[in-house]
RNA sequence: GGAGGGGUACCAAAGCGGUCAAAUGGGGCGGGCUGUAAACCCGUUGACUUCGGUCUUCGAAGGUUCGAAUCCUUCCCCCUCCA
């Protein structure tokens, strides 16, 4: 009972409502379950509010069970309304397809592929919905749904109380999701969803579907909606999203991420993001915070870059922020001898750094003492990038307030 | 369908013929303090610039005027009350 998944579930903060949490707890020790999480793809890739719903799918696996992962290809073609003010865009076919794809690698980081009792079933919920017959489905599973009940729903209500239109096809959203569950109950035995706390309607619809067409128990579990201490949502910051792939967003920002954690909110993400034992965390939660952030920041970025890479981002980290030097690890900008000749300034050097794209913006930053070469600050806005700059690896330091370096290159 | 109120920058919200690239607050960015935290303090916050200016922006399109976010016309959208 101690160890088992739910009871680690709640002691690592991912809990929100469970449709039957005793029950579901009996079973759980009892025997190995499938589950599923439904990701939806409308973008390229998964950011950070997305790893609390990867770290539930880890932590079935730490306990045996086996992990299903909905990706979905069907529903991401009508568009979820939950949480949502406005109709969302529809990507085309190709898009959602390579979506998929993309989505799916990270997954297969995140995830052990190894031990077939416990390795991800990936499905695509377009395989099934894709080919529903419309009367069939009506007659089958439309009965099963009030409108009554349906209207009653948040993320229903909400549009309507807002005199928002909500499109039929739209509408049918949380229905699809709840044949998707059927669907996954009845060709992979799986018994639980899990989901964010906007899912929750979405979810228990799909366990009262099931028990009507199939009369079957199965379980629905909700985590919460991760707010950061300022306020803001998790997984955004002003630079845009924190991806979870290495093409969008370096390890070495990924740690720096982390290790920008606020105070208040680092104890809590050791232990939602974070493989590290309860009680482990427990002993060390006292140590030094700065510390902690560098434990928190090693762990998130090895799990998804690898132990190298998070190495790599300390050492880079503290050569940057400790010792003021240059870290291998920094991101780096490379640019020709001929731009050099061709008298680049220091403003569209910056520009060219991606760092800030506007002109005037950078000025401003280096009006205001924030632009640095070498750790030297720069007043000039004027100033010509010199090959005196560069260093005998030809490379230099470009600083942006305190927080963005990068390494920029001569080639 | 009838009667009002409103759409202003990233968000909220003032301005209601020139001094408006537009008060103020939040957010962001930069600096200071510190611990790559929070809080606090200072600066900054449309774009481009040869730093003289130039261009674009107050729901959309037209119009009046030397001059419009501000006045007029049409259209679109939102809110409140009545039916």
């Amino acid at each position: 009972m101690e160890n088992s998944y739910l009871s680690e579930f709640k002691k690592r903060e991912y809990f929100n409502q469970c449709t039957n949490s005793e029950e579901l707890e009996l079973l759980m020790n009892k025997k190995k379950i499938k589950a599923y999480i439904g990701f939806d793809c409308t973008a390229a890739s998964l950011h950070v509010g997305s790893l609390l719903q990867i770290m539930c799918l880890r932590l079935l696996q730490k306990h045996g069970h086996q992990p299903i992962v909905l990706l979905g290809g069907g529903t991401t073609r009508i568009g979820d309304p939950s949480g949502k003010e406005e109709t969302r865009k529809i990507l085309s076919e190709k898009e959602i397809e390579k979506n998929i794809k993309n989505i799916e690698k990270i997954f297969k980081i995140f995830l052990k592929t190894k031990n077939p009792k416990t390795k991800p079933i990936f499905v695509n919920n377009y395989k099934w919905l894709g080919k529903l017959n419309y009367i069939k489905f009506l007659r089958e599973i439309g009965k099963h749904f009030t409108i009554n009940k349906m209207l009653s729903f948040d993320s229903v209500k909400l549009r309507l109380d807002r005199e928002q239109s909500l499109s039929y096809m739209e509408f049918n959203y949380m229905i699809l999701q709840a044949y998707d569950f059927l669907e996954l109950s009845k060709n992979k035995n799986c018994l639980m969803q899990i989901g964010g706390s906007d899912q929750w309607g979405n979810i228990v619809n799909g366990v009262e579907l099931i028990k009507r067409h199939s009369s079957k128990q199965v379980y629905g579990l909700t985590t919460p909606l991760i707010t950061l201490a300022s306020g803001a949502k998790m997984g955004k910051t002003e630079q845009g999203a924190v991806w979870l792939d290495s093409k969008l967003l370096s390890s070495y920002d990924y740690w720096q991420y982390w290790r920008n954690t606020d105070d208040r909110d680092v104890l809590k993400f050791l232990k939602m993001y974070t493989d590290l034992d309860i009680n482990k965390i427990e002993e060390i939660k006292n140590k030094d915070i700065n510390h902690l952030k560098i434990i928190l920041a090693n762990e998130c970025t090895a799990m998804l870059h690898g132990d190298k890479e998070a190495k790599l981002a300390e050492q880079t980290a503290k050569k940057t922020f400790t010792e003021g030097s240059t870290g291998i690890g920094l991101p780096v900008i490379k640019i020709q001898q001929s731009q050099i000749d061709q008298d680049l300034d220091i403003v569209n050097l910056i520009l060219q750094s991606k760092l800030e794209n506007s002109k005037s913006e950078i000025r401003r930053i280096i009006k205001n003492k924030g632009v640095k070469i070498n750790n030297s600050t720069i007043d000039d806005e004027k100033l010509l990038v010199t090959n005196k700059l560069f260093d005998e690896n030809k490379s230099l330091k470009l600083s942006l307030g305190k927080k963005r370096h990068i390494k920029v290159e001569l080639v």
